[in-house]
DNA sequence: CCTCCTTGCTACGATTTAAGTAGCAGAAAC
DNA sequence: GTTTCTGCTACTTAAATCGTAGCAAGGAGG
């Protein structure tokens, strides 16, 4: 499935995550994912762009599209999930 | 997260998915992932048996644990929105 | 015992992807 | 016109994955 293609790949959850709840420039967003590189970044920015779940506004940054909050609201209830998955693990 | 940081790895989504509705062994896991090769393969199931999220049944193969089913189902939702956000891209 | 399958899995060179660091180009501030 | 901030590209090195071959163990049949 498209959907899981795109999300399996490497820091588009992390990416998708760091904007949940304010805009960040491209340096920002670099630093809040931990250092990843530009290059790596910005492909992930643009498949995203194109996925249309973020996008660059001037004076702004990256931000959520509609689509992108409503594929983090699809994701919570994982998170949720994923507490009492890892209280199990520990 | 640890979870996201999981199943944002190749493979681990489709290897998940699947093993849906019946136990597969090792090569027909192989083949119903389109061929991935038997190395890395291998080291996604290690890292899903650690997980909890799989396991090895001798005369099954591999099956999806009590967890691996939840996180299954905790991901359908998010199929079903994709279908829709597929839409619109297209 | 020997051979033939099937099993999970390992080895290894080739290719693809990501990391890490430097720096460019454009706009704005001063 | 120099400094600063921006998104982003270029490049080399490291890591992940691919693709193919094959090993080791176990069961079936002879």
């Amino acid at each position: 499935m498209a959907l899981l293609d795109l999300i399996g790949r490497r820091w588009v959850l992390r990416i998708l995550w760091e904007l949940r709840d304010e805009p960040l420039n491209f340096r920002e967003l670099q630093a809040a994912c931990g250092g990843i590189s530009p290059s790596v970044l910005n492909t992930r920015l643009a498949e995203m762009r194109e996925a249309l779940l973020v996008e660059l506004k001037a004076e702004e940054g990256y931000t959520l599209t509609k689509m992108g909050r409503e594929l983090l609201s699809q994701l919570t209830p994982l998170t949720v999930w994923s507490e009492k998955w890892a209280k199990t693990l520990g």
